[in-house]
DNA sequence: AATGAATGAGTATTCATTCAT
DNA sequence: AATGAATGAATACTCATTCAT
């Protein structure tokens, strides 16, 4: 999926980044058809020529970006070995990803109940492959025996929230500059070591 | 703070009620005022004599579920005297509170782009806030040497983000019936221990 | 029925007349409803308080002018008694009414085919009814002795025809003055006599 | 002209007859000029090579309907002698011609108002050729003897609008298997005779 | 204070038409 | 001559807000 790394020239792929464009800076409701066709460099019925509607043109450009980010992801995990530095590159790549596409972050964070039910379920969908596959690193240190026993679905739920939680707040506050390394290793620590004493 | 809480019968606390449940039901731009105005028994011109507009009822709306819920918070978490017991505290009402409020739940989950700078602003500060108070706990945590030497507040926004994401599993999904002990034991486990085995 | 009479002014009624002078001057598609409403001197969104769309608004002026001229036929028939006259009194009822609401009777004339399969349907039942009349009245003729024994039906939608397409040249060739009394006339007479030497 | 008979193959006829289809099955508005050219095997382009508008289109298609309807009348009744004959004829010929080609009997029936002024008037022109013929054929029969003296105008329009409403039940009923014969021969019998005992 | 009838600003969408290929 | 991708003018409809009662 590269539609949106900027690259393509066809016209769908043009509105779809306007679209990212446009959305993740007025949000649905106020971004207008009109703008993003502006802003493709496209008439407004050329639009319609590739999708049936506003809400399609979202979900399409919200699939995009998703597949963007997961791709992202699994490209650059495949090399790991160990699960610590598997969990410690997740947090790596989302905080990375965070900072150079907070466009596009902006709209997997705040747009997640602006269409209805189907994009809701496919995006809740695509939320549980992450978990899984994080269910699936913490399971798997413990085969290995590097992590203790637990309950892994909540441990994967509490890593992922914790992930997203630290995420946000640098989209939120619009931190550009922050030591991504340090950030980490804490973020790791907390969860490697726990924080008692 | 007693207007969300179905006692009070005076048409602004009505309003409010109303607001809630339509909000929470269909999000912000789906919810009509004259469908709020019906559903609190009230005539659509009376929710502009308490609110000069839409906005203003949602962002007034949503500041009383977000005091409700502060405010239990504090009343409930002031007995407590160890840090350990507070932060679980913490997880078992934030569960507890999304399992009976869970329309309110909904709103504080979904809805935090809707409405522009300002509200959003003030729903940040009050997520500070909470961040902040968990700050001061770990940070208490770690004077009375209850907890080891680490990023407080890191600590506190990767506490925070777990808690919200594991409440935000119980939500989507629509879970009734859970076993609050057994997860608060597990997320506390996580926190204290760490993964490491 | 006397909404489209001039002597209502309650909104729905203004509107409805409004309609009717609109729709009859432009046809339904050229008609916008905001001139609709500007001639009805009220709001835009007064028609959709009364219409749920502009093709409602069409159906009700539609359904408004056809009860509002089977009415005054009704009324002014109920004294005639020789078939004879009954049957001539229907033509210079027609041409009255065509001279006096050349408006509605060109929307009667022209705008059949608009607006879909449902009130099409319901414009042929009025139409089937008013034959079916004429059948009646035919019937009771020749049960009477005043008239030859035929095809009661087939005759029945030749004068019907017959006095739809005289008057239709009336609408067509926007003629006021006319010997209704002439016409008739020549008219009865080919009934009556035939066109036979 | 043969345009329509389905014998020509040339571009511009497959689009006539195409558009005949289409607009009798729709309507003038409902129908796309997109259809239009699927339905004819064309691009959308070529349409506009043959017709500068949609509009043009439904007129150039309308005319040549109507010249086909007229062709077929004059082309048969050259033969006949007797004008009673001849008006007999009209009626079977108009009778068959909507057996046949119902669809496009439909267009003529129905679609009248929809073009503007100048098809309409077209149309218009076309009719009172129509009813100028029947004019000389009855003025024929009287100057002949075979008929009795009377207003020929009022007659001709009579007759005219009798066998069309007589035809429009045809269409509006779908009705396919009729006896032509018995309808001719009471239409004939009521014009001949008249009702009259 | 309470009401709800009236309003009109604001926008997604359609589709006839154009024109570069 | 033939095409169909691209276009944007044109319009029905929604709903927050107002204000006379």
């Amino acid at each position: 999926m590269t539609e949106l790394d900027g690259s393509s020239t066809d016209k769908r792929s043009q509105i779809l980044r306007a679209a990212a464009r446009v959305f993740a800076a007025k949000g649905f409701h106020k971004a207008k058809v009109e703008e993003i066709a502006l802003e493709a460099g496209v008439g407004k019925g050329t639009v319609y020529e590739y999708f049936s509607s506003k809400k399609e043109l979202f979900r399409e450009m919200f699939k995009s970006c998703s597949m963007f980010y997961l791709e992202t992801f699994r490209r650059r995990l495949a090399d790991e070995k160990s699960v610590k530095y598997k969990l410690r590159q997740i947090i790596v790549l989302h905080l990375e990803f965070i900072q150079r596409h907070s466009e596009i972050a902006m709209i997997l964070l705040h747009e997640h109940a602006e269409i209805g039910e189907q994009l809701h379920q496919w995006m809740l969908e695509k939320q549980e492959e992450k978990i899984a596959f994080i269910k699936e690193l913490i399971q798997q240190g413990i085969d290995d025996g590097e992590l203790r026993n637990m309950d892994v679905d909540i441990a994967a739920r509490v890593f992922f929230g914790a992930v997203v939680a630290v995420g946000g707040r640098l989209i939120i506050h619009g931190i550009k500059e922050v030591d991504v390394d340090y950030i980490c290793d804490e973020i790791m620590g907390l969860f490697l070591e726990g924080i008692k004493k």
